[in-house]
DNA sequence: CTCTAACCATTAGAGATCTAACTGTCAATC
DNA sequence: GATTGACAGTTAGATCTCTAATGGTTAGAG
């Protein structure tokens, strides 16, 4: 994993370092709110998503299902979502995240593009410009991710 | 964390999705060793630096003594490393991969390398040239990362 | 209606990881 | 030599996450 390099001389390597930059400034801020990774992403996911069921959680998360009941218990025992069944359907259950649970993961979006804006500061906006063609250039032929 | 866009506007969201796709063939090479991330990391960071004692580990891990010394004793078990005193000094211990230990992790940056390549595949050379020179200039101003 | 298969979710058990508290070792000082 | 404090590592206990097996629910076919 290129422990020891100092001095990447590959774009490859380049990537890997600002994304280390990145998921520092991220973990960082996780941790402090005594969440894991797949917890934060899943808070975040139902902020956006109310309501969904436990099975496209999964699926976004690139996970089994059970580990997302795994996740959910932790989550719920700390009162930051709610799962209810609807009448009709006793087999899926809506997912909801409380008002505490959106509480606590609002502003990690505003710390991740803060986070970015340190990134990109050596660039001027002509700079910025032409990485972001490139960088769209790349990501046009590269899977959908479904989780970040 | 953005869990439903899928137009990216901007390049920080761009680093993200593609540090997403490194990290994806990442993982799903370490799954099949089944080998944790910090696992993989400390493997690697053994092979390029035999004898190593648990306290460097542990910083170049950015994690505690009292994890490294847990997940020292997972590799352990499996004949994945071996622990060593040296006479006169009893209190710290020199970690070593075992031949088998430096077998499994070996592949892994060549399977990095070969998703790096995949990324780049749609830039030509000049393109290549160009997104290099930013990056570089991005990661100039960015702290040394201790762990990929 | 009943049976079956697909579907959604949970539990059991294991390993990984963390924090807090602990044991043992070394070195400096008196 | 005894004391003190810093240092290296481990253990205990908790949570998170995974795989495999299990429990209910629904829809469709006969």
């Amino acid at each position: 994993m290129d422990a020891n390099r100092r001095t990447p001389t590959s774009s490859v390597e380049l990537f890997r370092w600002i994304g280390w930059a990145q998921m520092k400034a991220g973990e960082d801020w996780i941790r402090e709110r005594e969440l894991s990774h797949a917890q934060s992403f899943v808070l975040g996911y139902l902020v956006q998503n109310p309501g969904a069921i436990q099975r496209d959680i999964a699926e976004v998360s690139r996970t089994s299902a059970a580990s997302v009941s795994s996740l959910l218990q932790g989550l719920e025992r700390r009162g930051l979502i709610e799962r209810r069944t609807e009448s009709g359907n006793e087999r899926s259950k809506r997912v909801f995240a409380t008002p505490a649970g959106a509480e606590l993961i609002s502003g990690f979006e505003t710390a991740m593009i803060d986070a970015g804006e340190t990134i990109l500061a050596p660039l001027d906006p002509a700079e910025r410009a032409t990485l972001y063609a490139l960088l769209t250039k790349i990501t046009q032929e590269l899977p959908q991710p479904t989780r970040s």
